[in-house]
DNA sequence: CGACGCTTTGACACAACTCAACAACCGTGG
DNA sequence: CCACGGTTGTTGAGTTGTGTCAAAGCGTCG
């Protein structure tokens, strides 16, 4: 187990063991918290990006937006998560990103993200594989809106926020706080609002999910297991079925 | 301008000069062309991941399957192009890999990789940005299944090959070569290969875009940019509008 | 209390899917 | 040379999942 409180090296400490000295390096270069109010923009796609921020605490969303209006929420980043790193590599932002509570963020800045690279290679290992395996996830997010039911999507969408809430400490396997409204849903599973409000009803009537007072209720996993064909993160990559 | 013929030397130069050292080195450790027939899957979901494969001709495809048959692609490498490095990272493979047409790949398994990194922070750097350009464009996809009308997501879609071969001197900025039949293009565009069809149709009849007998013809455009609210692949980064 | 943000519901429209043929093309073999 | 089968493309008719528009319900907070 780890034993930082900063998520960051919480999260990176589940994908490999870091030293104390990598734990503290990977501390130390992070800013010191940022408080952003419920809905502020924290950058917009575009906009140069010359950090990485850091959830320490509360819910935020990366996303795109249309000339025509509509947007797609990309992820729906939580606390230990990192946003930006692409920025960084590129240059610019090719997505906006925008906190959905008021939220506490930590950044690191190129050079000094850089540093920390030379100095402790396990800590870029690290973040290459954290980053690996987001990008996974947008895959699987690819794959959800391609291919799959607004039903299937919207079971599979919330499976994946649980466990990653259940990794960071944030919930059980049946049970977590869901700050996102009816809106935030459509644009990450790529529904309308009303068709959002329909699908949920329908998790509800066949006693899978309850969304309700900002609070996710998973009552009958298998079932959701099932309807989304839902595989672990951890596990997606494993062999067969 | 580039001096290799490897094709993975010169997507990579593209990015940033790389010395003649630099050059050798990524050349030297690609394995020898291996050519595998059309339609051969690579490698399969799941399957463990230990090196990384370059296009150096034909076309290919990478996608996920999904229990009940679909199948999603998530995008389609071409000459110049890597496969995998994000399975070199996460152990195993999170997607399937098979070529479109008779192909020639070369391979570069993951400890002479790390070698070359060691020794070249340049080629890491250039890897790097490199892949952080195809998670862009897996965004920039995601972002049209979710939001885009079939119509303008297939219009997006060949405007985002045409722009990618042409980098690779497999076309023009108005025609290529497209060996990719309707079923394939209905698995990438997240579509049925009927409805690909009628959208073709819709293309054609409006004079923007003309598949036939393997090659793409663009006819308009100005018309095409401006309904599939089109951004150059290096420019999405860029400031503002 | 009223205003606001969010959820819920209903009626209807439409984009995309399904099912079912048929047509064009192409390589193969008689 | 033509006949053939397999693959790919094309079209039509009907269905359905999701979107659109419009309105009402409901908490909460100032």
């Amino acid at each position: 187990m780890p034993y930082s409180s900063n998520p960051l090296v919480r999260k990176l400490f589940a994908f490999a063991p870091l030293t104390v000295e990598e734990q503290a390096g990977l501390a130390s270069v992070q800013s010191s918290p940022i408080l952003v109010p419920r809905g502020k923009e924290v950058f917009r796609e575009g906009q140069n990006g010359h950090r990485v921020f850091i959830i320490q605490a509360g819910w935020a969303s990366s996303y795109k937006e249309l000339p025509n209006g509509s947007r797609q929420i990309i992820n729906i980043p939580i606390p230990g998560d990192c946003v930006g790193l692409r920025s960084v590599l590129l240059r610019t932002s090719d997505h906006g990103f925008s906190v959905l509570t008021d939220a506490s963020l930590t950044t690191i800045d190129a050079p000094r993200m850089q540093q920390l690279f030379d100095e402790f290679p396990a800590i870029r290992a690290a973040f290459l594989w954290s980053a690996a395996r987001d990008e996974a996830m947008a895959v699987e997010h690819l794959v959800g809106v391609g291919r799959r039911s607004a039903l299937e999507r919207t079971a599979h969408f919330f499976m994946e926020l649980a466990e990653r809430l259940m990794m960071v400490g944030l919930g059980t396997e049946t049970q977590f706080k869901c700050p996102l409204n009816q809106y935030v849903l459509a644009d990450a599973l790529g529904l309308t609002p009303i068709h959002v409000n329909r699908v949920l009803r329908v998790l509800r009537e066949r006693n899978l999910l309850t969304l309700r007072a900002g609070s996710v209720l998973i009552q009958d996993l298998p079932g959701l297991i099932k309807l989304a064909s839902y595989r672990s993160v951890d596990n997606r990559t494993d062999r067969g079925n």
